[in-house]
DNA sequence: GCGGTATTTAACAAATTGGTTAAATAAAAA
DNA sequence: TTTTTATTTAACCAATTTGTTAAATACCGC
């Protein structure tokens, strides 16, 4: 039910490249917010809502250390997103289409009534 | 290089639900504009836009049929971001945090100068 | 051609996003 | 205690997003 509410966040946290790049960082380990700006050429303030976006999203968690903030890496919603788009991985890997899947399935019911649906659930926004 | 800009327009798109509930229906099959914008609560020229991001994303491809548009799933940048996605699985895989990643490379580093880095390339944004 | 159905475009408003600079907070160092 | 370093918050701005309603476009059947 607010698994879809996760998964906005977690998507929405992975559409900016800045951020995207900030978790291949600190997949490398975890470092300070001034490590992870680093490389940009955006303010620290900028890189501070960043980081701000990703923990919203609990792709990474922050504990203070100090006078620094080390900011580690959660994979958990990266988890959940890839489970949500591996319910469509048979679309890309195989012959499959959603073309030849449409025409597979009426011709099944045309041809053969009887035959059970050989596949389980189809992909929803749900679970 | 621009493998980046795909996924920030497929990321952004799979964070809408409403964009996501479409994905879901045309995993079962092609459908018109009418047929995808029955099943939500918001006008039509809303789908109509919902339906140009995913365009836009390439995660679906439209084609005239009379006076109807039929709509159908293409696979492709899902598939290129489960890829990103993939490169993050040894973290919610196995025993692996970033945490105990980090102290295993400290501990390495510490304890034998000598061995070789048991493992390949880190996840980046490129490619 | 006319009227109905399917869909998009236009024009608009409200909320969100992603950047900026300046100021505030907190801990470390001197 | 004063200063420096690390980071966040505040205030602001421009661009984008997501919805609306009204109008335009395109096709189908009579």
């Amino acid at each position: 039910m607010h698994a879809t509410r996760s998964l906005d966040a977690t998507f929405a946290a992975l559409a900016d490249p800045t951020r995207r790049a900030i978790l291949a960082r600190l997949a490398e380990g975890e470092a300070p917010v001034g490590e992870l700006a680093a490389p940009f050429d955006i303010s620290l303030p900028a890189i501070s809502r960043h980081l701000k976006v990703l923990e919203g999203a609990r792709l990474i968690a922050r504990e203070k250390d100090g006078q620094w903030r080390r900011c580690r890496l959660r994979p958990e919603p990266l988890k959940e997103a890839s489970d949500w788009i591996g319910r469509y991985r048979r679309f890309w890997e195989g012959q499959f289409d959603a073309l030849t899947e449409y025409l597979k399935r009426i011709e099944q019911k045309r041809g053969s009534q009887d035959e059970r649906e050989p596949n389980g659930g189809e992909p929803d926004d749900r679970g």
